[in-house]
DNA sequence: GCCGTTTTCGGCCCGACTGTTTTCAGTCG
């Protein structure tokens, strides 16, 4: 069982157990355990088999779920979710699924109206029963009815760089209103996670009411859904929620450090707080002597962490995985930047499917201040891109011959190839060709849907094949499109160390494999990350500041990836320098 | 259910908003 299947089971029993009232803390116990074992860098299954390891040892993870995952990786069952399934159908955990409608409130109407399904509940609102239940009324029927198709819906997160092209703009006109005196987008958005349920936006300004009514004016603003004193949310024409609040300047670090989180993150530095006789909010730090309480911090982001002794945390790391220990032990990593990148080893021209010439992405690249790239087309087997046979790729490389002649400003120009693993295992061009290329990209585009061994093995075979550089994008998943393909990451890792074989993370924002949490992995075992931008056309060179930040979410330095290199010493790290 | 410890059980982040109440529970982030 793999590290997101246990986890998924833990997620499960969770919202069962949520859903039957238990302990609120032992629902997150489960909760976090899900995360934990989600965001790990290897899997549980081989932490369980280990007699030299403990599960304990993981945090948050006590006796009884050691015990579980334990069962879970041996027999792929776990007996306590079986026995919670048959207490509570599956269908009535949707109920929770409605905006507004949380554990106590499903209960309820399961209980006291028997329903157990989305439809039930509906017909239970056009009937006006659900208005007479205790604790609902007239409104909150009308808002489940409303919440009922938004639940059918799949909740859809948009990519980082869609949200980051609403959020600019929003940002704009944002600031042309006088009484905002200050802006900055918090949350996800903020952490820069590959995927963004809705905008924090946060405002310093003594005029709150001002700055909502501007907000409200906005064209694109489809619904106000809930506006108090200081704290407003509007749904956009696209879907998108955007949740503005409106603060003192006193309180803006506070504030930005809270709607920042994450959620996680900002428990732990709250418990910590604690310990000190301090309390943490969106106000700012506060020293607690009986009921009385001293304001200590709030303006500035940075004040709040140094309350707390604590670095000012990038907030790509805010996640509460490893940046607490981190900056307990003084290694806080200095994460990698946009201009660390060098070179960019992994881009198309219209020989294949990309829609430039050669001489157009030299241009680009020049411009976009790269030192050297790989031009790296289809090979043959993607037919519907024309990829290239033997004859086509060495013509290729004599264009390049000939274009190297012409650069006089010492930018590189590797003779590269983006050559697919065959379904039936083996490169999709000769060994013979593989060898007079500079830099050779292996990919997986055909049989995703073959077992993890066979997958595995095809990604294994590539990695020993002396003339591969990399591996690119080793999951293969579209964020929100097509999930990543079966293959043991585990495996992969300690071929590419053993072969000193390095792994993309492709920098497309819909791709961004590998993701966080195995550039993490990656790093840990020693494996040099290349980014890539994978660029169709000159425009998608610019796609790399989205790898970068995924790698920063990683925690890697400039060190950790590559192409932050000169490519001489590249091709020294490729030799197992 | 985990954790820490004062080793056996109490505490576990904190506040805004809504709708239902008439002082607060539920939900959300």
């Amino acid at each position: 069982m793999t590290n997101v299947q246990v986890a998924e089971v833990f997620d499960l029993v969770a919202d069962i157990l949520e859903f039957q009232g238990a302990n609120p803390f032992r629902v997150r116990a489960y909760r976090n355990a899900a995360r934990t074992v989600r965001d790990l860098s290897e899997p549980v299954a081989a932490i369980a088999a280990d007699s030299e390891r403990k599960l304990t040892d993981i945090e948050g993870i006590g006796d009884d779920l050691a015990e579980k995952i334990a069962t879970l990786v041996e027999t792929g069952k776990l007996p306590m979710l079986e026995k919670l399934q048959g207490e509570v159908p599956e269908s009535v955990l949707a109920l929770m699924r409605i905006e507004g409608v949380g554990p106590k409130k499903a209960a309820a109407l399961h209980k006291e109206l028997g329903v157990a399904t989305l439809d039930e509940l509906r017909k239970a609102c056009q009937a006006g029963k659900v208005r007479e239940l205790k604790g609902f009324g007239e409104k909150t029927e009308q808002a489940i009815l409303h919440g009922i198709d938004a639940a059918k819906s799949i909740e859809v997160r948009i990519l980082w760089a869609d949200a980051d092209a609403i959020a600019q703009p929003l940002c704009n006109y944002l600031r042309q209103c006088k009484a905002v005196k200050r802006l900055e987008l918090a949350g996800s958005y903020r952490r820069a996670r590959e995927t963004i349920g809705d905008l924090d936006v946060l405002v310093v300004s003594p005029h709150a009411d001002e700055v909502m009514d501007h907000l409200a004016r906005l064209d694109d603003v489809q619904e106000v859904i809930a506006r108090g004193g200081t704290k407003m949310s509007v749904k956009l024409q696209g879907g998108l929620q955007v949740d503005l609040r409106v603060v003192e300047a006193q309180a803006f670090g506070a504030a930005l450090q809270y709607f920042t989180g994450s959620k996680e993150h900002n428990v732990v530095l709250r418990g910590m707080a604690k310990d000190r006789g301090l309390k943490i909010n969106e106000y700012g730090v506060f020293r607690v002597r009986g009921k009385k309480e001293e304001y200590l911090a709030g303006a500035e982001e940075k004040d709040i962490y140094a309350t707390l002794d604590l670095p000012l945390f990038p907030p790509e790391l805010r996640e509460a995985r490893r940046e607490f220990q981190w900056a307990d032990e003084g290694d806080l990593p200095k994460l990698i930047e946009l201009d660390d990148i060098r070179g960019d080893l992994h881009m198309h021209t219209n020989q294949t499917d990309g829609k430039a010439t050669l001489k157009e992405m030299v241009e680009a690249a020049r411009k976009c201040g790269l030192r050297y790239i790989a031009i790296t087309d289809h090979s043959r087997r993607v037919s519907m891109a024309r990829g290239l046979d033997p004859k086509r790729l060495r013509a290729q490389w004599r264009a390049i011959d000939r274009l190297r002649d012409e650069l006089d400003d010492g930018m590189i120009v590797l003779k590269g190839i983006e050559c697919d693993i065959l379904e039936k295992g083996g490169m999709d061009l000769p060994d013979d060709v593989l060898a007079e290329a500079d830099w050779v990209l292996a990919s997986v585009h055909y049989g995703q849907k073959q077992p993890r061994e066979q997958i595995t093995e095809r990604i294994l075979q590539a990695i020993e094949n002396p003339h591969v550089s990399a591996i690119a994008h080793p999951t293969g998943r579209l964020i929100n499109r097509r999930p990543a393909y079966e293959v043991d990451l585990e495996a992969v890792f300690a071929a590419a160390k053993k072969h000193g074989k390095l792994l993309e993370l492709n920098a497309n924002p819909l791709r961004l494999d590998l993701n966080d949490v195995h550039c993490a992995a990656a790093k840990s075992h020693g494996i040099p990350i290349v980014i890539n931008t994978d660029a169709h056309s000159t425009d998608q060179l610019g796609v790399m500041r989205y790898g970068v930040l995924q790698a920063r979410r990683g925690g890697l330095t400039k060190k950790d990836v590559a192409n932050t290199r000169t490519w001489a010493a590249m091709k020294t790290l490729l030799k197992g320098g």
